[in-house]
DNA sequence: GTCTATAAGATGATAGAC
DNA sequence: GTCTATCATCTTATAGAC
């Protein structure tokens, strides 16, 4: 339920003049073999995210990794199915995690569920990681872009994503009952794209401020960011609302 | 200043069995050339939309556009330049919009400026090119990937867009007197990412909200972001905030 | 499990005819 | 201005040796 450490590269280059020093015969090297599925993984993972799927070729994380396209093939089939598995990895982590996240604070508010706590409950856990390791880092990047492609901007996000996202809501339900669904939904979706862009860590907002804002600064961001969504909730869920 | 209408594919086969029927000689034909550059811009324009910027060849680009990919490189020499030229072409006509609409609000609000009216004229050309033609919708739904893109996030749309935003941000400044400069740029950085989700009509809030919610209800989306974005705006930037 | 070799085709870009 | 032909390289994926 931790994350997994970012393993370094081990057997960077072993083509030289020798036959390959493999694992020693007599016993199936079932540790090493986790190891390169792993580590093919971890490669996979930050080529997407800092490169685009299309634009990362099977050789390339192969290479990066130590291995051989063909290993790509023998662990993963195609290079769509290693797609999946690198995005699957981390989102079944994460959405334990949220989960967790928002039955603890149900049931420690009771009856006194408010928009923000619900808000709060939801974000921490994402970026909480986004400040812990490289991998999440370009996990959470990954997402941000395919969250903006297309095709999987619908289906991908929808497969792994919705289940929380429909916990969330009936938790903020809760904090707002006489909510119509319409506008709980937008209002998801504007703070869905918040955050997207948020873990996106493009460095516009660096730019654009002139260095005064700092895309990883977690710590500025998630408390402005709940009371940002949770004011933007309240304006157009309300009893004022039309 | 009003949108190109997205002229239909003319010379679509011209391969045949005879020598191919160019342009009557005598007389350089001016007028196709022009028709052929906007059509390759066109096609590209959907192409690297629908399929991202890496997955899209020249060649598909120019088989869609009823060319060959030699034009594509006469015309616009890399395909780099090629999506550079897409980008700009609408990011233009967008800024002039955009600017107008905030001089024009600042204008006739006088000292009434609120932040619900900045952002109202800030937002609504843009939504509204988005109810108008399929080019426009897909070169928005483009802006909302390259804005996620790690490299491009930063270096293209700031290229692209900074100007307005400041402009927008000195509208909302009055507003605000009080707000420092901080919360401003991170309350930016939110709306944008809500816009940005907007822009890629990925049909992820139709699917969640179970049909409620439809991507492209512009008049569903245009006050409630206003709504959502403005009550953000005052909750981080105002007197109470920490 | 890991490799080399290779199939079978696509890619960005250019040269040169017309 | 537009084409065909081509270069040099890269692509995903598989076969088969070890």
């Amino acid at each position: 339920m931790s994350a997994a450490p970012a393993p370094a590269l081990k057997n960077v280059k072993k083509k030289a003049t020798a036959p390959s020093p493999r694992a020693k015969p007599g016993r199936p090297p079932r540790a090493l073999d986790q190891d390169l599925r792993e580590r093919i993984l971890d490669v996979a993972e930050e080529q997407f995210s800092k490169h685009g799927y299309d634009a990362v070729s099977t050789r390339a994380v192969a290479k990066a990794a130590g291995a051989t396209s063909a290993m790509i093939h023998y662990y993963f089939s195609t290079k769509r199915e290693l797609f999946d598995a690198v995005f699957a990895r981390r989102a079944d982590i994460l959405n334990v995690e949220r989960m967790a996240s928002l039955d603890a604070y149900e049931k420690r508010s009771g009856k006194d569920v408010s928009v923000e706590g619900a808000i709060e409950a939801f974000l921490a856990p994402t970026l909480a990681r986004m400040d812990e390791t490289e991998g999440w880092r370009y996990y959470l990047a990954l997402v941000a872009q395919v969250g903006h492609k297309p095709q999987w901007g619908g289906e991908v996000m929808t497969r792994s994503f919705d289940p929380v996202i429909q916990r969330l809501i009936s938790v903020i339900r809760k904090a707002m009952p006489e909510a119509a669904d319409v506008n709980l939904y937008w209002a998801y979706h504007f703070l869905s794209g918040a955050l997207l862009l948020t873990l996106a860590e493009t460095d516009r907002i660096d730019r654009l401020s002139n260095g005064q804002c700092r895309s990883a600064d977690i710590d500025a961001i998630l408390p402005r960011m709940v009371r940002f969504a949770a004011a933007g909730f309240r304006s157009i869920c309300g009893a004022a609302a039309k």
